[in-house]
DNA sequence: GAAACGGTTAAGTATCCACTTGACAATTAC
DNA sequence: GTAATTGTCAAGTGGATACTTAACCGTTTC
């Protein structure tokens, strides 16, 4: 199965990494570059670079090098994305759930954006 | 870094395979067998299971087994832990850009997406 | 009871993925 | 110019992961 990947496929790939989600939190304070976001970080600059790509390539981030300084931000563009596919399933299945609901155990549930 | 999965781990990751996501919105058109399932998708009945495993650690997906058939159906709450985060996230990034770029050191560049 | 059905499990394989090291390139500082 | 800074690239490693096959177990059907 596995072959190219999808705009989807990639964001979420990108996202099932806790290395990759701490650089996006760490941009997502505002822009910063690369060495800078390796200090904190436990592993090489050269192992920041690789997730970057992946961030970058999922549409997550976006960099621009000045000099010898590459320059991270994000990419809110990049998160719609995986948000709204969970949104579209989400609502669906949720109604989905409200025919049925009335045979199942629904009885005690909170979370609702 | 490799160690231990969080939900918010194992949530993403679930959703960056495109079989993964074949099942979910399989499932998330009603309860289904796992053979029923596994019948339009192209691989084995054993790597369904795995699949499934993995949607049922994630939280993603609810099964239970009746006789010799497992039904397995949507567990909304899953896409709800992905769905905050995402969430939290992208608003808090959509008002950071807002304000605190001019706070932070953006001196040098005026231009935004 | 035997055969078919529905699923489970174990073991093996090939690929992917996160990470490292180390050499190198380009820019800035001295 | 030389040295430090900042990042890039290539190759290698170990472990995860997606998949297969094949043996197996419990359930239903005959």
């Amino acid at each position: 199965m596995r072959k190219k990947k999808p705009d989807i496929d990639r964001v979420f790939h990108a996202l099932g990494d806790p290395s990759r989600r701490a650089i996006l939190e760490k941009i997502g304070q505002g822009p910063i570059s690369v060495s800078r976001l390796a200090e904190p970080l436990d592993i090489t600059l050269a192992a920041v670079v690789q997730h970057l790509q992946v961030l970058e390539e999922s549409g997550l981030v976006r960099t621009e090098k000045v000099g010898r300084v590459r320059t991270c931000r994000i990419e809110p563009a990049g998160l719609s994305v995986a948000a709204q596919w969970i949104g579209d399933r989400r609502s669906m299945w949720e109604r989905g759930l409200d025919r049925l609901g009335d045979l199942l155990d629904v009885s005690a549930d909170g979370e609702l954006g």
